[in-house]
DNA sequence: TTGAAAGCGCTAACAT
DNA sequence: ATGTTAGCGCTTTCAA
């Protein structure tokens, strides 16, 4: 456009870069010709020229289905975009099989195809060797979730600093104690995730400052299947059968209190049930799941605010250093990116213990 | 690269895009050094010249929770990118707010920034002026079901031709009438939607050619809470009760089934319910819901497809218009993209009409 | 078979 | 205050 519609490219290209050197003239005229002609710069333009594309990448690294059935990556996902979106960044989204090395090549090639400006992980995980490549790559990580070993890589979680992690947990353990609880049992997910660990410590953790054994802990996998498997076990045999099950996560405690009732216990009259995350469907079903409550769209949000930032400082060595506060450009840094703690919600699945 | 690493740029070119004209000596000279630089071409260089972006862009027009809180979305996108993460394509995902220009400028960018390739769009609403917005705009789109009035854009949905599309409710009208059932309510959602207007008359249709009326329709939203209440009103009549309820989702359909057993009644004794998608919260609850299901993540490969094949025909003016056959180059134009029509999977939420 | 050179639409020095 | 120009990393004629 530009010199078509008025003056010259420079011109054109300090206008819509807000650079001085404009007479106001000059500047309303470029506006309107770019109004006229609904015109706006060439993302793919300023990316090649400016080495910013605007876009945050995502690798899952999981098949379509299995992530269909996970909301708590979608929530993640509404958290992020909700950040994103203001500021115009685009969220690029790669969904890679099971296999360990497409996800890597996928990673490879976000960076070496420049179509990113940087990446957010998430599902932090034993031995993760995604930061190290990434650090290789060059490029700005950010990981929702606790690296395995001290890592250099910018991180958000729920309770900020590590202190406030378990208090969900030791709320949810009191909380059932208090019904008169005394055989709680903890089904665990893949021991694999850095989470799945940490949730299982924790726990334990809680109970044992109660004076407290885990009766059970069955690791299984993350699938209502496996659920169902764990807490039948769990309901086998009547003199070790737990009168309260914490579950990893909402989605394996949904499917356990059905599988519950489809053994004939009534919850929470027979079996008192918690989950972890606070996902919609906890609400859904009947009766309502009392679970330990997770800001996950705010951890989303955090994740991309974290982005910004650490773009921010990457991009310091020659952008506008000061604050302009002129607004809508993108990337702010202002507060640090907080997530309340975790929280025990109350709902219908606990009650007192039975007998 | 190039010309540090072997030979000249052209050559480069040449061999990543398999052009002829290249000796297999100096073809692999350039391989080798592309390997050992782990060196790909920028995508944004490649955008820049030709217009090729290699990404699909979607745009949600819901705010993050409501959208966080609506697995239909996110199954969607599961087979969408199943489609196009082996073409090496990404997906560019803007959810933005309520607002309707939001949506309208979000368009707007993604075009006129060259963002993307195409878009993908979904919630085909009465009225809708995205289709023509697109063609202003010279986006090229497909819609994941029916425009609300003939219209040239290209779209999919399950079952293909409109034959086929009320064959799931059919078979669940059926399948509730041989059960015994007289009295069927039908729960809509709001009717701005066209597949939320075309179900409900499908149903109508159905219950129709069985020579029964629908108890009650009931228009609300597409909320728990809204399902909850619908379910309370067509309960709340003794004499005119229904005894059996379809949902227009899923969700809805759990939800319902929650508020039914609060209100003391037992499904499927008192009540059969029935849902439509077949989500994985169906499965997961108890009784597990008898639902009309549809194959949403097939039904997002196949508006992949139908991207692909659209964008090999926009590009036929200057691409490769042969079968070079070579595979591993992206768009492929093979079969046209069917979706089985949906089916009744019935589970454990629908039975014997009471009395 | 190979290389040189002209842009794609922008930004940032460098003139004017 | 404005215009000119040299690339960013590629693809693609066109010559050699």
């Amino acid at each position: 456009m530009a010199a078509l519609a008025g003056v010259s490219v420079s011109a054109v290209s300090k206008v819509v870069n807000d650079r001085p050197g404009i007479s106001p003239p000059t500047r309303q005229r470029v506006l309107d010709a770019a109004e006229k002609l609904r015109w706006s710069p060439s993302a793919t333009a300023v990316a090649l020229r400016g080495a910013r594309t605007r876009a945050i990448g995502m690798v899952a690294g999981r098949s379509a289905d299995v992530l269909a059935a996970d909301p708590h990556f979608s929530v993640l996902i509404s958290g992020i975009e909700a950040e994103l979106a203001p500021a115009d960044y685009g969220l690029l989204l790669h969904i890679v099989g099971e296999e360990p090395d497409a996800e890597e090549r996928a990673y490879r090639r976000l960076a070496e195809e420049r179509r990113v400006d940087g990446v957010i992980l998430t599902e932090s995980r034993i031995g993760d060797t995604r930061f190290e490549l990434l650090r290789q790559l060059g490029l700005p990580a950010v990981l929702v979730g606790t690296p395995w070993q001290p890592d250099p890589i910018v991180s958000v979680r729920a309770g900020g600093d590590d202190l406030d992690q378990g208090a969900g947990l030791r709320a949810a353990v009191d909380h059932l104690v208090e019904l008169g609880h005394r055989r709680i049992a903890y089904v665990s997910g893949p021991e694999d995730r850095v989470h799945t660990v940490a949730r299982r410590r924790l726990f334990e953790a809680a109970l044992d400052a109660r004076g407290l054994r885990p009766t059970r802990i069955v690791i299984s996998e993350f699938t209502a299947d496996a659920a169902v498997r764990a807490l039948r076990r769990l309901l086998a045999e009547p003199e070790r059968r737990p009168t309260a099950v914490l579950f990893a996560n909402d989605t394996m405690a949904v499917a356990g209190m059905s599988a519950a009732r489809r053994l004939g216990f009534e919850v929470p009259r027979d079996l008192s049930v918690i989950g972890y995350d606070d996902l919609p469907v906890g609400s859904l079903v009947y009766p309502r799941l009392t679970t330990v409550s997770q800001d996950l769209v705010q951890l989303g949000r955090a994740a991309a605010t974290a982005m910004f930032r650490l773009l921010g400082e990457a991009a310091g060595t020659a952008g506008e250093p000061g604050a302009d506060g002129s607004g809508a450009d993108g990337p702010g840094a202002d507060g640090p990116p907080a997530v309340r703690p975790p929280t025990l919600v109350v709902r219908e699945s606990t009650g007192p213990a039975a007998g």
